[in-house]
DNA sequence: ATTTTGATGTAAGAAAACCTAACATGTTAT
DNA sequence: ATAACATGTTAGGTTTTCTTACATCAAAAT
């Protein structure tokens, strides 16, 4: 556990800006909170505050949406990318489509035209816009 | 000209973030604009927007202040560390204090206790927030 | 060929966050 | 004691964001 992680979770964008970075529609953003693909800080007065973070999965939901995967089918991806290796192959469990579903999304994605497995993850970092 | 250096100064964080980040008051970085010692950007609604830079820069005006050094001073001060190291010896024009007014300022500073030369900027370089 | 579903747009009303301007307060310097 | 400086506080107004609800449009299912 690498301390200074911490900073890249930190809550400081406001969704008018992420609307921007990400270029996302406020109604997408909240959509996707929505189905639990994010799950933003929230200020005492209840509004959003995104970390460098969030926004990088944003930008991932944003390209696996692109490919055709439903938000349910980007949760289960982005469940799994977001566990630690260790845990990675450990924890298979409470799969909320079942496994017969994921086969079928999975083959759809390999079908969709243009980019095959280039979603392997980290899909538009937002580090680029720093340093 | 380092190109990657435009996103240093992206506008990015409303000022509710940067009072946290600064440890500043509204009223004060407020009031250090009033006195031109930052330009932050601004929304179309007129809400300012600061950018990575302009949280550095009240990072070393706060410091700045703490050693004594007024408004006036504080301005003199980062108008030289601004220029690129090129112009910085050029560029001696305008000063809107006196010789005379820099060399008290300086002195003062000088004979404040504690820190005395560490002033050398970079006070408190936001960039330990990131990565 | 309809009907459903999934993702997004849009509108309305309320509340939070921010804006400027003005006056108040506590130091430090003259 | 007065003046200058940095900051606090209050007031009234505007922008941004919030939730909720309904509308739209394409793709999938029937």
């Amino acid at each position: 556990m690498g301390g200074s992680e911490i900073r890249r979770t930190m809550p400081l964008f406001p969704i008018g800006i992420v609307m921007q970075l990400a270029d996302l529609s406020a109604r997408q953003i909240r959509y996707y909170e929505e189905h639990e693909l994010i799950a933003p800080a929230r200020t005492e007065g209840n509004r959003r505050l995104f970390s460098l973070n969030d926004i990088d999965r944003l930008l991932e939901i944003k390209d696996l949406l692109e490919q055709g995967i439903n938000m349910a089918g980007i949760k289960k991806i982005l469940a799994v990318s977001q566990k630690e290796p260790a845990e990675r192959d450990t924890v298979a469990k409470k799969p909320e489509l079942t496994d017969d579903e994921l086969r079928t999304l999975l083959k759809k994605e390999m079908l969709s035209p243009g980019k095959i497995s280039r979603s392997s993850l980290r899909a538009g970092d937002l580090s680029r816009f720093f340093r």
